[in-house]
DNA sequence: AGGGGTCTTCAAGCATGAATCAAGGTAACC
DNA sequence: GGTTACCTTGATTCATGCTTGAAGACCCCT
């Protein structure tokens, strides 16, 4: 868990503010919206963020420029939002000082391992700390998940998965032992204007234990159903 | 990982510089900026660097100049910057004292190459534990990569690469097994200031295992395509 | 400077692989 | 044994990657 970093969000649409803060909070931070430019600016002024996620199209002064302003003063780390389509000149936005950028639509999960991603960075730098604890793999008795490589192994052999599959295992693996509803992994994994089929979870949960089953039925069975509430990857006791 | 060298950085372009700072201090350096030749001097004296990256144009006292001075007093290797078009002699450079030198626009995956080398370099000098891992060259079973030489061999066999075929080769294969999305190597591989199209990279790619391909089918299908995610280039199991 | 060749970029169409959803079957619970 | 939730399957739709060609930038050589 983390230790309640201050997040700012950025953005003029109410439902991203909402979902990002519903998301960001669940992770522990603290959050604080502005919905333009300018209170932005005066926010982050005033009081001190370890991270902001700014949405590029603001009303009034635009993200753009309210990263541009703020570099002046402060080294915040900022992640950029910018919908796809939009002619945005990316390296402008580097250039500008973002340190990062997710294209909406996003999935939550993205938007998070971005910002753990970019925490982790700064805070690393001030510390001169060595990136050991930076590995992203995930290693269980009969299953390892190397997210660099995009490698998950089974039972000593690799498996090869779907950009789904594996961000659902990949999910599921990142709270071990706890319950997600259908709707629960529909909002997190699937992007976050998405609104589908529940049942559209259960066949990729099937296609992926099967996969998985085809090489280790150990890794498979620790995809479990908990009935009448969802699923969890449970770890062997 | 770096332990924390100390860089200056001195540039007139403010872009320029926050630029190179971010990208070193996410390589672990410890960043000084300075927009003019006297301040350079005056902070070179004063301060102990590891390395200081120079622009060659600049108010006042020019790159040219500073690195002369800063020669007579200091050994602190100095990788300078020259504009594109600027009728530089690179020599005279070189008689200066510089160590290397970065035509603009650069990538900054260059420039971090260089620096590396630079500082790999000297602690060399200082230790010669390391004296071993000073080559550039990165080996695997089909293929091989002399950086210094900047040449490829593929089963044996040279590869002759165009500039862009090259780095997106070496860039690759510095992390082997990593993941990269076509968003990472735009941003790493291809010069600051290009703002180009996702699609150019899957050019580059084909066109790359298409030339290893007719040396080497082993090195061209280490070049492995993640669906959904980008490329990698995978070393054989 | 001018011309020829090379390298890079980008657009368009095609090929392939993955995600979705509906419908019927199956297992768990009471 | 009935009811509810879950699993399975396959067709359809959609997304992504590959290939090709052509235009333009760039470089080198004369």
């Amino acid at each position: 868990m983390n230790q309640g970093n201050r997040i700012l969000v950025v953005d003029d649409e109410e439902r991203i503010r909402r979902l990002l803060r519903m998301y960001l909070e669940k992770e522990g931070y603290a959050i604080e919206e502005a919905e333009d430019g300018e209170t932005a600016l005066r926010l982050a002024q005033q009081e001190e963020f370890d991270l902001i996620v700014l949405d590029l199209m603001l009303p009034g002064i635009d993200g753009m420029e309210v990263c541009a302003r703020l570099r002046q003063t402060k080294a915040t780390p900022i992640l950029m939002l910018t919908a796809k389509g939009e002619e945005v000149n990316r390296v402008q936005g580097f250039e500008v000082g973002a340190d990062d950028y997710v294209v909406k639509p996003f999935s939550p999960r993205e938007v998070i391992f971005r910002i753990k991603a970019i925490l982790r960075r700064s805070s690393a730098t001030a510390f001169l700390s060595k990136e050991l604890n930076t590995s992203n793999n995930i290693v269980f008795p009969h299953l390892v998940i190397e997210h660099d490589a995009h490698r998950v192994t089974a039972g000593g052999q690799e498996v090869n998965l779907t950009p789904k599959e594996y961000e659902l295992l990949h999910y599921l693996a990142s709270s071990p032992d706890k319950v997600f509803s259908r709707e629960d992994l529909l909002k997190d994994v699937w992007n976050y204007d998405f609104f589908g089929d529940l049942r559209t979870v259960d066949t990729h949960v099937k296609r992926l234990r099967e996969k998985l089953n085809r090489v280790s039925s150990e890794a498979a069975s620790m995809i479990t159903t908990v009935w009448g509430v969802g699923y969890k990857l449970e770890v062997a006791k």
